[in-house]
RNA sequence: GGGCGCUUAGCUCAGUUGGUUAGAGCACCUGCCUUACAAGCAGGGGGUCGGCGGUUCGAGUCCGUCAGUGCCCACCA
């Protein structure tokens, strides 16, 4: 049975078949039933909907293997494991993806119309929309695919308005009309979140605005007073300096603004200026939110076009100029002279008309942040209008607490206070869009005047019965549907089976760049319409980077492919790659350039399994297997040793589960197959295994090796699903134990403590470090693998003695010593001495084979390195203070460790000695 | 301008509450195609844990400070 398996893993044989299985096998599918009746603890995560016309790509590859890992683990535990999937509508992303589309046919969104550009994006989301949850199959997640979920499905749709209207009547949904983050290119209105700063070096000019002749005096008074911001033209009139960033926005100055405080110009407030270009007189007020210490002290104030200047006019009532239209041309209320023109090109133009009215004091560099939009990266302006709202203080309340009270908690850890400070920030919520895909608000106006919010869409006005309503033409932010993920999947506001059985979940898996656009508003949303909190454990996983640290991207082409990697490598060596690099809060790093290099890692070890497998399994044979308990009392040392091994993993395992070190589970679970099962275990019952004569001893071998490879399997399934399984399903069980149907739902190991058998470990420890002495001993002295070797071997612990000679088999065979001579006087003659920590001393005697020169080296290195650590270990005794104070084990392990270094350097300084004449 | 991280072997990173001579993978060197695996086996070299100062009997681990580096937040025109 076992023979046919190839010597190479080609996992493209297998994964495909597995995974088919495990869908038909109806695993992945969790029915609020296993919860509400059968009593099942349920673990639920939900997926973090991709974007609906996203192709997968390696951060996708890492955040949904964790996830599988957690499932897979919570599965086999047996709690009713339920992970979500779906997808995202992603209103801007989508629609830019659409419109882009469009523009290849030389076509824009308004030769459709609104009605037929949504139809477009339904027929392309129906088409290519939603691919990338096939892709997840490839690397094995298991969702459960009958409850795939789309935030623009009805019943989601349902608990958007639910939320719009609930919040609306709550009073914490209002329309208002202030400065918000515009993008000119996507023509819509931004949350804070979506306008991302990015350093940019640019300019700061210096601009002299002219003042009223009235106010000439004034300001000679000033200047004399010592307010170098004033100033004479060459034609005799009065000026005053301010700076800006972004000139072509005086056009729409309204004002200048000084510090009330500022002694310099209280002579001024209230005079006039003359705008330069625009022909309009503006004047100066006094607003405390003026830093009398930055430049000037005088600013230029633009209500429509900076957030501050707007707060400004509203505390001083001066006018409000929007100089700009929606595409950031300059509009019908800038000077004809500059009407049309785009920002970018009306700076220059103001600069150069300026410029020749000598108005231009100058520039420097001025480094600041400029914003810029997360979907296009378009430089995002800053646009007075009318929008919606959300209120966020109240909603942030509850689930700031939920994070200071440990409620919610985050890994890694430090993710915590940057949640809270932003919570303890927060700012109210933008939530409308100028796009025609998502959530169509639910509001409508009525010409006399009446606004309605409602649930369903209302036929005639309530007030005054007409039938001319109109509905709000925006849609909402997408977020606004995210938000609500984890209970809307569920079917809420209908109370039904799921939300009972499976809200609220524990885990959220994400990244943390969608920390406040997500995390931190499902949490608000968890506690404002459930009254509890999503999940009450964040997972921020890293991010996926090239080799040179570079955010993997489509414009750099630094990607890697994970569908690729699933082909070349198996989906099993990425996903161990993958948890293996990605320690807690670490960036995982791949080099696109080298592959092979990045994956080798997990490509080799399941090669390794593959292999490992392929061998006991053909070493075990198809005839019976004994159970345990028959097997008990012929078990040898090994089999002792590594099935107590096999608890440490487990428990090892279970514990960096539960404290989400999904990095430490692998590294655990790699050294105790490769390290211990492999290199150990299975060339110590080779030939135990096939030995005819002693049945007992190797029906005790089978027994064991078949358990710890059903354990090995189950530990190692979340993370390699496809092929443990593939393996697990060929092992033979043991007559009269019952075996789980398939292992993806085979019980978790528990670990048992007192299953470990520290007498075998100490033992095979013991025994390992010889095996390792004597193969160090035969490479440094150049004895080929092909000359079998004696060692003389004296040891006071018995139990070691007793070891050694029970295991010469495995001495001849890994060490290829052929004869063992126990006890007797100290040994004589040319040889190696090595002691070992048990205290046993090791003669490999080599009359005759080896360099005496070399030898002396070797020793008088090794007394020097002994004298060393007595030297250093009696200096740490010799303080009084490390002896009173340090607990007794401690010191005493240092005296222990004086006295055997002190016997050791004797014994090799007696040995040195009598090599010291020959030659 | 605030806040939070990080700095350990050539590279990427572990190191749980302070306690033997600081670890892994990859890379490197040496010897092996030993009948499961050369995607392998066996052995080995390599780090004054960023600098300085402090607490302590004892510091990679705790505190301070400096330097480098990354991230988040913020209305300095």
């Amino acid at each position: 049975m076992s023979e046919d398996l190839p010597t190479r893993f080609d996992p493209r044989a297998i994964e495909p078949v597995r995974y088919r299985a495990w869908q038909e096998g109806g695993y992945f599918h969790v029915p609020a039933s296993a919860v509400l009746e059968d009593g099942r603890d349920p673990y639920v995560i939900v997926i973090p909907p991709p974007n609906v016309t996203a192709v997968l790509h390696m951060g996708h590859g890492l955040n949904n293997t964790i996830q599988d890992v957690l499932i897979r683990w919570r599965r086999m535990q047996g709690r009713a494991s339920l992970w979500i999937p779906g997808t995202d509508h992603a209103g801007i992303a989508t629609q830019n993806v659409v419109e882009r589309r469009l523009a290849a046919e030389g076509k824009h969104r308004d030769d459709l119309g609104r009605e037929g550009f949504v139809e477009e994006v339904w027929d392309f989301v129906h088409h290519t929309g939603g691919t990338i949850l096939d892709q997840l199959k490839a690397i094995g997640a298991s969702c459960d695919w009958d409850r795939t979920r789309f935030t623009l499905d009805d019943d989601l749709s349902r608990a958007v308005r639910e939320v719009f209207v609930r919040l609306y009547e709550k009073d914490l949904i209002y329309r208002g009309e202030y400065i918000i983050n515009w993008c000119p290119r996507c023509q819509t209105a931004l949350s804070n979140e979506e306008a991302e700063p990015t350093d940019t070096e640019g300019r700061l000019w210096h601009l002299r605005y002219p003042l009223a002749e009235a106010a000439w005096d004034a300001a000679g008074a000033a200047a004399a007073g010592g307010a170098k911001a004033l100033g004479r033209l060459p034609d005799g009139r009065w000026y005053l300096t301010v700076s800006t960033t972004r000139p072509e926005t005086m056009l729409g100055d309204t004002a200048v603004a000084v510090h009330p405080g500022d002694e310099r110009y209280a002579g001024l407030v209230g005079a006039e200026v003359d705008l330069p270009l625009t022909g309009r007189t503006i004047s100066i007020v006094a607003d405390d939110h003026v830093d009398p210490t930055f430049g000037s002290g005088m600013v230029k104030v633009t209500p429509a076009h900076d957030p501050n200047d707007f707060e400004i006019a509203g505390r001083t009532g001066i006018a409000v100029m929007n100089v700009m239209t929606p595409d950031a041309k300059m509009g019908e209320n800038a000077p004809e002279a500059f009407r049309g023109l785009d920002r970018f090109e009306a700076r220059k133009a103001v600069l150069e008309a300026l410029q020749a009215e000598g108005l231009l004091a100058g520039e420097s560099v001025h480094t600041h942040s400029v914003p810029h939009c997360y979907r296009c990266d378009t430089v995002v302006e800053p646009r007075l209008s009318l929008q919606w709202f959300v209120k966020m203080k109240p909603l942030a309340e509850p689930a700031l607490a939920a994070s200071k009270d440990g409620t919610i908690r985050f890994t890694p850890e430090r993710w915590k206070k940057v949640y809270e400070h932003w919570m303890e920030n927060i700012r109210d919520w933008c939530i409308s869009r100028q796009l025609w895909w998502g959530h169509r608000i639910p509001v409508w106006y009525c010409p006399c005047g009446e606004v309605v919010v409602a649930r369903e869409d209302p036929s005639a006005c309530p007030k005054c019965g007409g039938d001319e309503l109109e509905q709000d033409p925006d849609v909402l932010d997408t977020w606004f549907s995210s938000w609500l993920w984890p209970f809307s999947v569920f079917g809420w506001p209908r109370e039904g089976v799921d939300l009972k059985a499976f809200y609220p979940g524990q885990t959220m898996v994400t990244g943390p760049d969608i920390l406040f656009f997500w995390v931190a508003r499902m949490i608000m949303a968890g506690y404002e319409f459930l009254g509890e909190p999503p999940f009450t454990q964040v997972y921020l996983n890293g991010m996926v980077r090239d080799a040179k640290g570079r955010k993997m991207s489509k414009s750099l082409g630094n990607g890697i492919d994970p569908l690729h990697v699933v082909e070349e490598f198996g989906a099993d060596a990425m996903r161990f790659t993958l948890v293996n690099q990605a320690a807690v809060g670490t960036d995982v790093l791949l080099d696109h350039e080298d592959v092979e290099a990045s994956f080798s890692n997990g490509r080799n070890f399941a090669n390794k399994i593959w292999n490992a497998g392929r061998f006991a399994l053909m070493s075990v044979g198809d005839g019976p297997v004994r159970s345990m308990s028959e097997v008990w009392e012929h078990l040898e040392l090994e089999d002792r040793w590594i099935l107590s091994r096999l608890q440490h993993a487990a428990a090892a395992t279970t514990q960096d589960l539960e404290r989400f070190r999904l990095h430490e589970v692998a590294e655990d679970l790699y050294h105790f197959f490769w390290g211990e099962v492999c290199d150990w275990y299975l060339e110590l019952v080779k030939a135990r295994l096939a030995d005819a004569e002693n049945v007992d001893s190797r029906e005790a071998a089978r027994t064991t090796l078949v358990t710890v490879l059903d354990g090995a399997f189950r530990l190692l399934h979340p993370i390699m699903p496809f092929i443990t399984s593939e393996l697990w399903a060929r092992v033979p069980w043991p007559e009269g134990e019952a075996q789980p149907e398939d292992l993806i739902v085979a019980p978790w190991p528990v670990p048992d403590e007192s299953r470990r058998d520290a007498e075998a470990e100490l033992r095979m420890a013991s025994f390992q470090e010889l095996i390792i002495e004597i193969r160090r001993l035969r490479k440094e002295y150049g004895i080929g693998e092909g000359q079998r070797i004696a060692i003389q071997f004296t040891s006071a612990d018995p139990s070691f003695a007793a070891t050694v000679s029970e295991q010469g088999a495995a001495l001849e065979r890994l060490a290829r010593v052929n004869e063992v001579a126990l006890g007797g006087d100290a040994p004589q003659g040319i040889g190696a001495h090595a002691v070992l920590s048990t205290g046993a001393e090791l003669f490999l005697p080599l009359e005759g084979v080896i360099d005496v020169d070399r030898e002396r080296t070797r020793l008088r290195a090794e007394i020097q390195r002994l004298d060393g650590v007595v030297t250093a270990t009696e200096k740490k005794l010799a303080n009084q203070a490390f002896v009173s104070k340090a607990p007794g084990e401690v010191v005493e392990k240092e005296r222990e460790k004086v006295t055997s270094a002190r016997e050791q350097a004797d014994k090799l300084k007696e040995k040195l000695h009598a090599l010291e004449g020959m030659s």
